[in-house]
DNA sequence: TACCTGCATGGAG
DNA sequence: GCTCCATGCAGGT
């Protein structure tokens, strides 16, 4: 009887092969000479399960089928983690001893670390990840990082890992990494004291540092996923991995176990019982739904759940974190020649626990006893990881670590950008996704946007999208929408860290990026992409500062001149930023237009000083007309008849805002008529009549007054001149002269589409307001003319909105950029 | 009609 | 092209 295991989380990189066998973390090994003891495996090592005692416990459990299934205890990875450790030192880490008691556990164990044809395996599924890029010396590999021993115990393999996790500067290996993620779960080392991370779990220093030694491939296997159950007694037996390519074993990042000392204070109260993380799932719509089934990872439920062969299965008792008992039908259903395992009966549970969609239940088996205990997070606290993991994998590009999502303070801008635009993209997917019913929405495991995350949603709509790099070689199609240009590509925009692009002396273009952990500006050619994070280390282009210790170039003065400028692929974006604030209530884009309609009199406006170039609008779910242009969209032009979502959504809006605006304006109509018919000409009113807003618009070109030219209050003018057209918006477009608005016109086609929109509603007010209620805001009849007096109230005026305009007079009003409109 | 059950479907990785 | 899995949905009760 050995250890086979020191019981640490290990990296690839941090731990050694010992020559009595099994494996020790480097940390251990090296506390252990400093110690004194054996850095190999002490013979009196702990065992104080027998496996028939194992079998009791589970056939007690009622997993009966498991004391049958022979081979398959050893897959039951968190029963055997419940050695009560005698030695005082290794109580931090209980939960991740291996230690193995039985001769025939250890026999299995070591059957199959020498079995040569699984070596080689090993070697195999080793070598394919690091052919594939899955794996990457220096980066850690969460469940091959598992010791050979942990092989067959799910619970080293997810519970493991993650030195890292509580120093976010171990993060920085983690930015090449595509794949393997996260170690978030490792709870010996999140929830130990530095000094127990230090001292005994060897968490610290030691597995952040890239080991100079290769990794020893014979070690990197787990058979996480060789037990399918009952029948997949075959390879439990061989420990041969599964022949598919998720044989590689990974447990996907988001069921890895993220428990915080809540969670394991919750479980374990102040008892001395042993956590043992298993998994953990964000609750779907369905599963919190009423059906009352929980959808299991495959993956987790072959691992951590006893084997079923029939699609009845069985019944599991599970003790939520309050310590009450419940019974779920683990069970599973035949599906596409795989199985689909499911808990049935959890909606009392999940009743009980109050969670929801979007929140997170984890799956942990509490020693001794072997309890399975089912705890959960809500979403608010749960997801920064997770999403974190959902971002990498998605994106396929390790946009930040992990440890820098469970601390925020870690974040680096670019991250959270790159996050936020990762989430961004998801959350515009979420809205048009078909599936309806759902309780999740953007919560939903894929696309779901957790409040942290919405937090960092705000952003400068400029900040994201400066992010947005094109793709290399990709030539933008500059699209102007609502006088704002956006550039469009083919391809979506990549992820990129942003830069600052200039000219040096010689007049040769680079560009300026600035290190992630020094923070130094580093000179780079101009047409390198970087990734998201970048550092000296990664600067191949300047060796002499290719390292944190090297001199910045810039001076602080020049960098200080430096620093407003931005990429040419955010330039754009940002002089659309600057025409916003420097035309005072310059719109973000319809989508501000119409909501500032929406507004209505007595609202007040955004002053200029809040029409800041901050777009906190934009979050997932935004409608607005930046948010859902498609980043791949294509041709500069919106035609009338085009039904894209921007034109679609532009409609829409305004529709809505002149539903709203007219609901507003037929509770005061009644109380103002008659006034507004003294004191407002019903047909026409004279240019000159000063506007009663003030300030920055009275100083703007005159609108061309069309139809409604008129009221004296007319908000036209104050939108007019607000809008980037020109200084003005008019939608008072006579449809005979439509036509006229320039095909090369941007903003005439969005106009179009104002219009249209506009005309609709107009004709459903007027429809509304034929009644006598047509007043000054009927400022000129429809030239094909309508049904007699009905008269097309067809100046929307979105500027109405403005607190200085007249509530007696709320005219309608659009104002565009069509050229010359005639007067009515 | 409402709910339950089991399988099917299809998006995503 | 495969697997996973969230969810739809038909059929049964």
């Amino acid at each position: 009887m050995r250890r086979v295991h020191c019981g640490c989380i290990v990296s690839v990189h941090a731990f050694t092969l010992l020559d009595a066998g099994g494996i020790e973390c480097v940390a251990c090994a090296r506390k252990n000479v400093v110690m004194g003891s054996s850095s190999s495996w002490s013979p009196s090592l702990i065992f104080h399960s027998s496996l028939s005692e194992r079998f009791k416990e589970y056939s007690a459990k009622g997993w009966t089928q498991l004391a049958g299934s022979g081979p398959v205890p050893w897959r039951q990875a968190p029963s055997l983690f419940n050695s009560p450790v005698t030695q005082p030192e290794l109580h931090s880490r209980v939960p991740y001893e291996v230690d193995l008691s039985t001769g025939i556990d250890r026999l299995n164990v070591c059957d199959r670390l020498s079995t040569p044809s699984l070596e080689k395996k090993k070697v195999e599924d080793f070598s394919e990840r690091l052919m594939n890029g899955t794996w990457k010396p220096g980066t850690r590999d969460i469940h091959e990082k598992g010791n050979a021993g942990s092989e067959n115990f799910p619970c080293i393999n997810h519970g493991i890992n993650c030195e890292e996790q509580h120093n976010p500067c171990l993060t920085k290996f983690q930015s090449s990494l595509k794949e393997e993620p996260n170690p978030q779960f490792g709870l010996a080392v999140s929830y130990t004291s530095p000094d127990e991370a230090n001292g005994q779990n060897g968490v610290s220093g030691t597995h952040l540092r890239p080991n100079p030694q290769p990794p020893l491939a014979k070690q990197f296997h787990s058979n996480l996923q060789n037990g399918t159950d009952s029948s997949g007694e075959t390879q439990i037996r061989n420990g041969r991995p599964r022949p598919d390519g998720r044989g590689k074993n990974n447990l996907f990042p988001r069921y890895w176990p993220r428990f915080t000392d809540q969670d394991l204070q919750q479980i374990t109260g102040d008892s001395n019982s042993v956590i043992t993380p298993l998994f953990e799932k964000m609750l779907s719509a369905s599963d919190a739904g009423r059906i009352g089934r929980l959808v299991l990872p495959k993956k987790c439920a072959e691992a951590h759940f006893p084997p079923i062969s029939q699609p009845e299965g069985l019944p599991l008792k599970v003790q939520d974190s309050k310590g009450k008992e419940w019974i779920f039908q683990f069970r599973f259903w035949p599906n596409n020649n795989s199985r689909m395992y499911v808990l049935e009966g959890v909606t009392p549970c999940i009743q009980n626990m109050q969670v929801q969609a979007g929140d997170v239940v984890t799956f942990s088996r509490l020693e001794p006893g072997g309890k399975l205990v089912m705890g959960f997070r809500k979403a608010s606290t749960a997801s920064a990881s997770d999403q974190d993991n959902e971002a990498k994998n998605s994106n396929g590009l390790s946009m930040h670590g992990d440890a820098e999502m469970a601390d925020p303070t870690s974040w680096s801008k670019v991250d959270k950008s790159g996050y936020i635009a990762k989430e961004a993209l998801g959350a515009k997917v979420a809205v048009s996704r078909k599936r309806k019913n759902s309780m999740l929405g953007s919560k939903s495991k894929r696309l779901r946007i957790d409040n942290e995350d919405l937090i960092e949603l705000k952003l400068t709509w400029e900040e994201a999208q400066g992010l947005l790099r094109p793709p290399a070689n990709h030539v933008a199609s500059v699209v102007v929408i609502e006088g704002f240009e956006f550039e469009e590509y083919e391809d979506a925009p990549i992820l990129g860290k942003p830069t600052i692009f200039a000219t040096d002396n010689m007049g040769e273009k680079i560009q300026w990026a600035q290190c992630e952990d020094c923070f130094k500006w580093r000179r780079l050619p101009s047409n390198v992409l970087l990734p998201s994070k970048w550092t000296c280390s990664s600067n191949s282009w300047d060796p002499e500062r290719s390292s944190c210790s090297a001199i910045q170039e810039l001076t602080a003065e020049q960098l200080e001149n430096l620093l407003p400028q931005c990429n040419p692929a955010a330039s754009k974006k940002m002089k659309a930023a600057k025409q916003e604030t420097e035309n005072v209530d310059a719109l973000e884009g319809l989508d501000t237009l119409a909501n500032l309609a929406i507004l209505g009199e007595g609202e007040s406006l955004p002053t200029s000083s809040q029409a800041t170039t901050k777009h906190p609008r934009h979050r997932p779910g935004c409608s607005c007309i930046v948010c859902i242009q498609p980043p791949s969209g294509k041709g500069p032009k919106h035609k009338q008849t085009c039904t894209c979502n921007v034109c679609e959504t532009v409609k829409r809006r305004f529709r809505t805002l002149m539903m709203r605006r007219e609901k507003k304006q037929s509770q005061k109509e009644a109380e103002t008529t008659s006034k507004k018919q003294q004191t407002s000409l019903p047909d026409k009113v004279p240019d000159d009549d000063p506007p009663p807003c003030t300030n920055a618009e009275n100083s703007s070109p005159k609108p061309i007054k069309i139809a409604s030219e008129g009221s004296e209050d007319d908000p036209n003018r104050v939108k007019s001149s607000i809008l980037p057209f020109k200084g003005q918006i008019d939608l008072n477009i006579q449809p005979e002269r439509e036509e006229e608005l320039s095909p090369g016109s941007d903003s005439g086609s969005m106009m179009r589409l104002l219009q249209d929109a506009t005309d609709k509603h107009l004709r459903q007010q007027s429809t509304l307001t034929s009644g006598g209620n047509s007043n000054s805001e009927v400022s000129q009849t429809q030239p094909g003319g309508g049904p007699e007096g009905e008269k097309i109230s067809n100046s929307v005026n979105l500027g109405a909105s403005h607190q200085d305009i007249d509530r007696d007079h709320p005219v309608f009003s659009i104002k565009t950029s069509a050229p010359t409109s005639a007067t009515g």
